[in-house]
DNA sequence: TTATCTGTTATATTACATATATAACACATA
DNA sequence: TATGTGTTATATATGTAATATAACAGATAA
């Protein structure tokens, strides 16, 4: 797997190893379909306990991000991501509210702003030596 | 003052509270060298403890967005705000990233998370009933 | 059938973060 | 002198994060 962890940082383990498969699918490193590890090879392969690994793919479950099969084990959605819904966006929005107020203290321009936006948009969206359709 | 807590939120008080001074500065409702309440007179008006309102102004004078004197008390930092630091924009990118990877996989084109990221930032700097320079 | 692997559930423990409560301290002010 | 300031210390309660072990039902392959 393309994981890699960082056990200093602030960030929750469940947490940065959601955020790398959100990455992975949105980069088409993930296609729809693909399977995901166990959460006992991928717990081993990563160093950590099991349950982590499960609470991480449980909350991609439940996002909607991922499928549990009792027969196919966990694979990306295949049958069609969730769309923007207005829960997230005034979840983004909330998210953005604090990023861009410290943004603005600090004097970055709006313009600016938006262009990191842009740009790490763009970055997370290039593939980094997966497949691609 | 204009702080609105939820008790709800998975968002602790003390990180509620610092988003919330920020966007204060960033919307001039809160100018350079104005004054904030007291950690026991803002506790008791929130309706919580003084040790919450403590941890939030010393979080901010750590960043530099607040002075505390043993004379003035805590006022808005007035020996010019912090700039854009390369350790900023390094959690700035980090923070985007994963908001675009799921604004990304939800099928949010780039065009509108840049988008939303420029309302967004605008709405924030919007005053909002406060006095203006 | 047997053995193995899957996600899942349960229980327990450790460590840390959050939030509160109470008390005391040094400093400044009216 | 009395009061208010941020600060420090101690204690407690609660929740989260992460680990460890064990067991379970369902699926799979030898």
């Amino acid at each position: 797997m393309f994981i890699e962890l960082d056990l200093q940082s602030e960030t929750p383990i469940y947490a940065q190893l959601v955020d790398q498969i959100v990455e992975g699918i949105a980069s088409g490193t993930l296609q729809p379909g693909d399977p995901l590890p166990s959460v006992r090879s991928l717990a081993e392969d990563l160093g950590i306990n099991l349950h982590t690994v499960n609470k991480s793919y449980n909350l991609l479950k439940q996002e909607g991000f991922l499928q549990i099969h009792r027969k196919k084990g966990v694979i990306v959605q295949s049958d069609g991501m969730p769309g923007v819904t207005e829960a997230f966006e005034e979840k983004l929005r909330q998210q953005l509210r604090s990023l861009a107020a410290t943004a603005a203290v600090r004097g970055m321009s709006e313009e600016t702003f938006a262009q990191m936006s842009s740009l790490v948009y763009r970055d997370t969206i290039t593939n980094r030596g997966g497949k691609q359709s």
